[in-house]
DNA sequence: CTAGGGTTAG
């Protein structure tokens, strides 16, 4: 072996190696003994630091050099894709085109993954003809990567086509086709495809069964994903070995709410990534169980797994969702200090986390700081100010979204119609409704219709709405159809909503409150008998209601009520302060209790008793006992949260309060904020 | 020089 070669041996060993350092001195050593233009050592140096991440001094190399062939121009595209920089490979890819050296099928490959990897389908397919062109079209890598880029740019139909032609299929290529289908509802074509290789008498690899485990959690199969588990372990796929499948498996059992085999699975890993602990604690808060969630997260924090953007966004997540603002605002100050602390999807979770918690001046000053933002970013913003019934205000964060030409996603377009309905913009809202449906990248959806049914509704125009929904090209769902009952309700129009319940109660849907509402509408109109059987209906199904629960912080410590919860000590005094209020309300404000809010076949006393200790009153009482004799904070907003709508009764209850308590009352229910002022609700009378 | 995998924010 001569000197050169030894060279470019070391090189090659530096780059598998990531040894930038050492690399760097065989670079000053080449250099000195005057191999200055030898393109196979040059080509080595590119690779190596492009492998180390150093792009910039391997282009400062590529542009020295005096000839090139299609393994330099590959090299210095591989490094800037290890960089995530798919443009600078992609402009390096157009300057190749000019030159005099043709790319093969590695620069092709590798180019594809670039454009899956930023997603621009056009410019893949200016590639693929190019390489149909150049007969690359058939290369195994070619069309592997062409799958997956097609897959990845959300393209599946032109994945499969490729697939369906290629001449040879690889394991490689079957997977890649499998992976293209878990995403979003096709996953049933995963499992028909991994059906497929096997009677074909493939074997599958790790890789198979991650992308079909990720099917199964995407449609819900359970009991395909069950059949999977025993299946690896029928094959003698060690779990214990494998994070990358568990993680998948964890994923899936998580989602399926099936947290104990999620846990079980997770435990039996010997080498958990902050991927596995990620999924875990987001398992357990999309379980509802904060607790679990937490425990999760601490453990992690203990062990020696470094954090990364993605478990802090995702721990943000619950702490927007259970409102935890301490919690949330102590993460925030521990985000400034690592490296991570500022990418976009972490400043979007603590964005929401401060609108989910009220403070939206907060969460404007963090949005107007960031340096990048993305169509998330700007949807946070605008949810979160639709929420808070500031519609004018979401409006104006759209249009300026437009006009800095970023495209709304359906998310978006949610976000700014259900501000619209909200707040009563009828003009800005139908405006925006046929800016969607003229948007040819996307279908409006169910949801999108039901804030149009929304604003139709609550304007009264019934029938309209009614109209809207039986010729819009989308299939109905129960949400649509409680939007408009519960519009019938507001404006008394009880053959509409008779007609409209009955539809519901046929769809058989488990949720109570259709139920409610329908024995509601009938109670109203004097059908006692009619409201008699549609209560006895939600009994005989034994359809149980979903549990209301408010909660408080106070001093970093969260305190859960449901319906006539006792477990809290202070119970006794909650209930005294909750009388006296209601003594002081009934003489100062004329409050009663709205007892055709509560549909107890009971009588008048016990309704009374029944709503006295509704979970969001019984947190509300806390706070006020709580707060007793202190008199700092006196103008502090009193945060309030509920998993549930807040209740007609409780509504009134707190905006008697708020008049004569001279406090302000935030409350944050399913739907919304609504902030109680003066004996005023922001949202108006239409809670 | 090269092809495939698990987690995140609305």
């Amino acid at each position: 072996m001569n000197e050169r070669q030894r060279f470019a041996q070391l090189l090659r060993v530096c780059s598998k190696n990531l040894l930038l350092d050492q690399g760097l001195q065989v670079h000053t050593t080449i250099l000195k003994m005057g191999y200055v233009f030898d393109m196979m050592i040059n080509n080595d140096l590119i690779d190596m630091y492009g492998k180390c991440g150093r792009c910039e001094i391997a282009r400062k190399v590529f542009d020295k050099m005096h000839q090139r062939n299609v393994v330099s121009w590959t090299s210095l595209m591989c490094g800037y894709l290890n960089l995530n920089d798919a443009k600078s490979s992609l402009l390096l890819l157009c300057k190749m085109g000019r030159s005099v050296v043709k790319p093969n099928e590695f620069t092709f490959s590798t180019n594809f993954k670039a454009c899956g990897f930023v997603g621009v389908v056009e410019n893949g397919m200016q590639i693929h003809g190019w390489c149909c062109k150049t007969g690359f079209e058939w290369f195994p890598v070619v069309g592997n990567s062409m799958i997956d880029m097609y897959s990845k740019c959300g393209n599946v139909d032109a994945a499969a086509q490729v697939f369906d032609k290629m001449p040879e299929r690889s394991l490689i290529s079957w997977n890649a086709m499998i992976a293209g289908y878990a995403v979003r509802h096709t996953g049933n074509k995963s499992l028909v495809l991994f059906k497929e290789m096997w009677t074909q008498g493939l074997v599958p690899d790790e890789f198979t069964y991650t992308s079909t485990l990720k099917a199964c959690a995407g449609i819900g199969e359970l009991s395909a994903g069950r059949q999977l588990h025993g299946f690896m372990i029928s094959k003698g796929f060690r779990l214990s070995q494998q994070t990358i499948v568990s993680g998948s498996l964890i994923d899936l059992y998580a989602k399926c709410g099936c947290l104990f085999e999620a846990q079980k699975v997770f435990d039996l890993v010997e080498r958990k990534s902050v991927i596995s602990w990620t999924t875990l604690v987001v398992g357990y808060a999309q379980d509802g169980n904060l607790s679990k969630a937490m425990e999760s997260y601490t453990a992690l924090r203990k062990s020696n797994i470094p954090v990364d953007g993605f478990v802090l966004s995702s721990v943000m997540a619950v702490f927007a969702d259970f409102a935890l603002l301490q919690q949330g605002k102590q993460m925030h100050a521990y985000m400034k200090k690592v490296p991570f602390g500022l990418d976009i999807s972490v400043s979007n979770s603590v964005m929401d986390m401060y609108l989910k918690c009220g403070l939206t001046e907060d969460a404007r000053k963090l949005f107007n700081e960031m340096p990048k933002r993305n169509v998330i970013s700007w949807t946070v913003l605008i949810t979160g100010y639709g929420k808070h019934g500031l519609g004018k205000e979401a409006v104006n964060i759209f249009e300026h979204m437009l006009s800095e030409n970023l495209d709304p996603d359906e998310v978006t377009y949610l976000a700014v119609l259900s501000s619209c309905s909200h707040s009563g913009l009828v003009d800005e809202c139908k405006k925006y409704f046929s800016r969607l449906r003229n948007d040819p990248t996307i279908k409006p959806n169910v949801e999108h219709y039901a804030c149009m049914v929304d604003l139709l509704g609550r304007s009264g125009r019934l029938k309209e709405a009614r109209d809207l929904i039986e010729n819009m090209p989308v299939k109905a769902n129960s949400g649509i159809w409680q939007t408009l009952l519960s519009a019938c309700k507001v404006h008394g129009d009880f053959e509409m909503g008779r007609e409209v319940g009955e539809i519901l109660l046929k769809k058989d849907d488990v949720s109570v409150v259709n139920y409610v509402m329908m024995s509601s509408i009938y109670a109203n109109a004097g059908f006692w008998n009619e409201s008699e059987r549609v209560r006895k209906s939600v009994k005989a199904k034994g359809l149980k209601k979903v549990g209301g629960q408010s909660w408080v912080e106070i001093d970093k410590t969260i305190h859960f009520f449901y319906n006539g919860d006792e477990r809290h000590p202070l119970t006794p005094r909650i209930h005294e302060k909750l009388k006296e209020v209601e003594k002081r309300l009934k003489e100062e404000v004329c409050y009663a209790y709205e007892v055709r809010f509560s549909l107890h076949d009971v009588e008048e006393e016990s309704r009374e008793e029944s709503l006295r200790v509704h979970s969001e009153k019984l947190a509300i009482g806390l706070v006020l006992v709580h707060d007793e004799g202190s008199e700092k904070d006196e103008r502090r907003p009193i945060r309030v949260f509920k998993n549930l709508r807040v209740c007609g009764d409780c509504h009134e209850f707190i905006k008697g309060l708020s008049k004569i308590s001279k406090k302000v009352f935030l409350v944050r229910d399913a739907n919304r904020f609504h902030k109680f002022e003066n004996g005023e609700c922001s949202c108006g009378d239409y809670w």
